[in-house]
DNA sequence: CGTAACTTTGAAATAGCTCAAAAATTGTGG
DNA sequence: CCACAATTTTTGAGCTATTTCAAAGTTACG
């Protein structure tokens, strides 16, 4: 149920059988959502985090004039919002973008966790300081990179998130998400969004169709994205 | 020494005396950089995290042709890079803006706190998801505000971020930041930033000249901003 | 007081946006 | 499995916020 997760885990630190064993008995309920649906909204105060076993999930925001930036979007083995649990609410809501199957894991159970558990309190804090490096690449395609070099980033960097978890095949993997979901992501209309997926395909790099990534050149699609995997801390951290 | 870090710390929790004394006795050594100088590069293994006592620093990475994108200043109070505790090395370069004041506090003493202070662990782990929330904040800038709306926030947010370590002079803030430094700060060049700098002073809103902001109008500028400080998350949480 | 760094302004260029409509695809009830 | 409504994708044409390039002022300071 959590292999995902710990697969997450696993690709940065080791973690002892005692420390499976402590995650395992701290997660609690599981549920499904359906697709479309904001399961957390921001300002609400929270007692439990939620970990997306299954499908797709996106933090957001929405500005007056209706228009919404994707902060981040959120795969398999992902907390979606571990952070609330010092935050206690969220500055931001948190959607289904596919149907989704969640566990919940409770603040006290991760209070818990920080009083008997010092090296996986690391292990969990060393998650939500991905997510700000994550953020941090966000801002660099947003506040300077071309139309083009954001789409080829977004691509390159979820084919490295899902290839971690299982959810990738080969160069090409499901992504379940609309050129007008894709836009909120990329500070883009979706019109421009469609312009430059047609470019990438006419340039041979990527293929986005039927919710479907298909990456031709993946050398290509990470020089037009100047992709460096670095942010995604990779390498295994030694405790 | 630490002043302004209390009272960071202490605008979100309670810190007990026992937990003072603990972080007093995790600080090292205290250093003075010039500004301009780059103090931590990405990439390189970290032993210990930076405290900024005084001055600006600046989280930034490059991009190949020369752009830069800064992603969050630091003011007084900050750690600089406490997520490199976890990450054991960083994903970007920080670099003073002005002349800086830093003490540091070793990756060791900060795993004694998380051995031994299961509490003070979670401030600080707080004190990285709220980097994380200023991030989402830039992101959302970036991607979806205009010019003059990206300027009016960060004028905001440093005022808030300000004010709470006692850096304010009322609606005036130092600010010693060159025209092109905002540049990189909001995804613009410098001569747009000209621009909007001369509009929000010919709104009445705010005036930035000879590194001083003056805001002549607080709510205006707020509302120009469309500024909601719930990111900043300055209310008590209740351990 | 000279020089480098920074700010300001102008004019032309452009990446990406807006508006609008057509084409394709997907989902649904019968 | 079909018909049709809704959603999504695609394309076109004109527009605008911001950039680029260039040069002139201004400020800081060694």
């Amino acid at each position: 149920m959590i292999e995902r997760h710990l697969l997450k885990l696993r690709a940065r630190d080791s973690l002892s059988a005692e420390e499976e064993r402590a995650i395992r008995s701290a997660i609690g309920e599981v549920r499904d959502h359906q697709a479309g649906r904001t399961i957390i909204r921001a300002n609400v105060e929270l007692s439990e985090s939620t970990l997306l076993l299954d499908g797709l999930l996106s933090r957001y925001k929405d500005l007056r004039n209706g228009q919404r930036q994707v902060t981040e979007l959120h795969v398999p083995g992902d907390f979606a919002d571990l952070h609330s649990f010092t935050l206690k609410r969220l500055d931001h809501d948190i959607m289904t973008l596919t149907p989704c199957r969640v566990a919940t894991m409770s603040h006290e159970n991760l209070k818990r966790i920080t009083e008997e558990h010092p090296h996986l309190t690391r292990v969990y804090w060393f998650g939500t300081n991905l997510d700000a490096a994550i953020h941090r690449e966000w801002e660099v395609s947003l506040g300077r990179r071309t139309a083009i070099a954001r789409m080829a980033n977004l691509f390159s960097e979820l084919h490295v998130r899902l290839g971690i978890v299982g959810l990738t095949e080969g160069n090409s993997y499901r992504l379940d998400l609309t050129q007008l979901e894709l836009s909120e992501c990329l500070g883009l209309t979706s019109v421009h969004v469609n312009r430059v997926l047609r470019d990438l395909r006419e340039q041979g790099a990527v293929e986005f169709r039927s919710g479907r990534v298909m990456i031709h050149d993946l050398p290509l699609l990470h020089r037009i994205a100047e992709f460096d995997p670095g942010y995604l801390y990779l390498e295994q951290r030694s405790r």
